[in-house]
DNA sequence: GCCAATAAGTAACATGCCGCGACTAATGTC
DNA sequence: GACATTAGTCGCGGCATGTTACTTATTGGC
């Protein structure tokens, strides 16, 4: 155990998983440590200090811009931190597609990832459920676009989370219905197609809000 | 800051916030400290211990029972923790209505607490947000009741999590659709009215099983 | 120019789920 | 035996979703 972590024995961490979604793939943000290893971007807690904040400030110094969306997830204490910590808080944060990877670190997709400390494997792995568990109440699969984005693109997002295709029709029917996004007057062209419109994540009211039903469907598995 | 508490600086705590369905209300397990304030349930995070594990045990030794369900929370390090800690974890549980709390505790209703530290009265009011986000992927409902229970009972916590009134026979054939139960032979007088089975959680496997579609529905509020 | 390929966007129908009211069934009370 | 009370079911109408087919707009090849 080297100095810095004798310095912080029985502290814990702060773990950061940025997730980005490329080419279809949920990728996640890996950082090569000084000794070539590949860790999550780490920092150790402060005492007195605001976890979530920290994880926020984390995100920004590693990546020169704020993290879009950001939730915390199950502490542990389990399996192997790089540092030796006893406990690691992981945070799972997504950015758009146009943020690049800062030199010493690369985007890896989720389904390929280095070889990783195994709690931060753990956390990586945990995280892609992380995103499922809160796409319905809080504008997860928004945050992982630019602010301008086609529908197309939305789609592909949501079929990136939930693991599975989409239809197009029902797709557009329901978002219409959720008055979730507001049409621009910029259009893409993509190469070859139609060019598609440009829309904003911009929620309005809507009668009956919250209002939600009961859900067995996701119960028995 | 007493001596117990400097020989922990710097460490977490792992709190408790038990949960029950009572009368209709949710209720959450309090604790009397000696000096006679109130608290939840906590121990202290033991390097190389697993969290979870330890939050079962801690729930074993307070109430003489196991959780029935239990998950994390968000750790925090806000706000003042009647120990000082500089970190806690809070784990959520939920036990069934025959638990009676122990010696030195009690049930009290989620809506008039007794005075807690800031901290811990920041986790059980974060308690009801948690169970809610669970209970459509874990049968947290199910294991707020006892093992035999009658529909009326299982719609009456649906309707406390859910915090609105659903109607009998959507309830049901929604129930029904997704094989989440199975009736016993018993039946349980409630005094007047007519006797109503019991019936048991048993999920069985579902054609389609976790082919889930979008939902925006919980997006804009 | 004209046509095929490609992708965006729309229309219309079918199916299924859900809210709702009305009904039946079984028990205790007066 | 009438009534109140609670459990449980039936069926209709509306709304949401799955699906297919169609229209629109662009690029690229001949």
């Amino acid at each position: 155990m080297s100095a810095k972590n004798s310095r912080h024995r029985g502290a814990a961490t702060i773990d950061l998983v940025l997730c980005s979604a490329r080419r279809g793939r949920l990728h996640v943000l890996v950082t090569r440590a000084a000794g070539g290893a590949a860790v999550l971007p780490y920092t150790w807690a402060v005492d007195g200090a605001d976890l979530a904040r920290a994880a926020r400030e984390l995100a920004r110094d590693v990546l020169g811009a704020s993290a879009a969306w950001l939730v915390s997830g199950a502490a542990t204490a389990e399996k192997r931190h790089p540092t030796g910590a006893a406990l690691s808080v992981p945070y799972v944060g997504v950015v758009g597609p146009a943020i690049e990877a800062p030199v010493g670190s690369a985007w890896h997709s989720v389904d390929a990832l280095p070889a990783l400390a195994p709690r931060q494997r753990a956390m990586a792995a945990d995280a892609l459920d992380a995103l499922r568990l809160h796409m319905d109440s809080a504008p997860v699969a928004f945050r992982l676009l630019p602010a301008a984005f086609t529908l197309s693109d939305l789609q592909q997002v949501y079929e990136l989370l939930l693991g599975r295709r989409l239809h197009k029709a029902s797709f557009r029917r329901a978002l219409q219905a959720a008055y979730l996004v507001t049409p621009t007057d910029s259009w893409r062209r993509e190469g070859r197609g139609r060019p598609a419109q440009l829309f904003q994540y911009a929620p309005r009211k809507r009668r009956g809000g919250g209002a939600r039903s009961v859900r067995f469907d996701l119960l028995g598995k």
